[in-house]
DNA sequence: AATTTGGTTCGGGTTATTCGGAACTAAATA
DNA sequence: TATTTAGTTCCGAATAACCCGAACCAAATT
């Protein structure tokens, strides 16, 4: 194992990375494989020029997708003193604002699925003469959803002991 | 409360859901109409040309995402003697698949990460004069997908109990 | 046998996404 | 002051996603 081997392994989990990125976070190719990058470059950081260099993009690509991810709560850059380069890097509360996130939908899940049931609830009510609604489904999501945001909250606080 | 507010409720929810679900199962407008309208609709189900009518979409396009969404095991139909329809509703076990794509899919997300780990390790061993890699954001995200997959474990324990 | 019913398949049009080139800018350097 | 550096902004082109109408088909009905 030396550095080409470990150069074509950094290349191939970009590109895995990258895949997985564009659905999770519904993200262009492109700015897939840019956080990707940033993932696996870590806290060094890494310029635009050679994100553009690394990627085969267009300028323009990457800066608007770098734009994207910035505003979107993803990365951010730092600079060095006397170097006009960005340093682009996963910002280092990444974990906690996925977490926030997560939250965040689930909650809008439940809400919705809270309102599935009251429909069903008020029309079995309604009409007593057709056959009643079924909500297990309902059900057992939102006691997914509970679960779930449990256990969120649970490795939030383990994340902030750190 | 009477049925007119009922169907304009139902209305509204399927447009909720059908938004939700267009990002949360990458679905097509007209596919996540259509599955949420199966999920408010119950196990009644729901025929197919009152489907076209309600969603004012093609025969095709339903026709085709109806396929999209059984081939997916989001939903099946149902057929009473002596009428020719299918009656569609959303699969069952529901749930449960939900939660086997869910573990399935942190699994490979862990898979990913875990080799993201041992990429930088490596690394960390290989170039010992550069400044080693940060692994926090992997460990957190690790910890996070077990925490996450046995709260799954538990409630799909749970669902098989009722 | 002709028609109706309940769909499926195919081809094309529309819209949305994604990307990149070219021109531009602002700051630093020569 | 001219040039280089490090990008950004503004299109246009290529591609992909999405939906629909029209034609088709198989089973049931008239």
């Amino acid at each position: 194992m030396n550095n080409t081997d470990l150069q074509a392994q950094k290349t191939r989990l970009i590109e895995k990375l990258g895949v997985q990125f564009e659905k999770e976070h519904q993200l262009a190719p492109v700015a897939a494989r840019i956080f990707a990058t940033l993932i696996v470059t870590g806290k060094k950081g890494i310029t635009f020029e050679q994100l553009v260099k690394d990627l085969n993009a267009g300028k323009s690509t990457v800066s608007t997708h770098l734009e994207h991810l910035q505003t979107t709560n993803r990365i951010e850059y730092y600079t060095k003193s006397g170097d006009r380069k960005r340093y682009f890097i996963v910002k280092p509360d990444l974990m906690e604002n996925h977490i926030d996130e997560l939250t965040a939908k689930w909650e809008a899940q439940k809400c919705i699925h809270k309102e599935v049931l009251e429909y069903k609830q008020k029309s079995n009510e309604l009409n007593k003469e057709d056959p009643p609604f079924d909500m297990e489904f309902q059900k057992s999501l939102l006691d997914f959803l509970d679960e779930a945001t449990a256990a969120l909250n649970k490795l939030k606080k383990n994340i902030n002991n750190h």
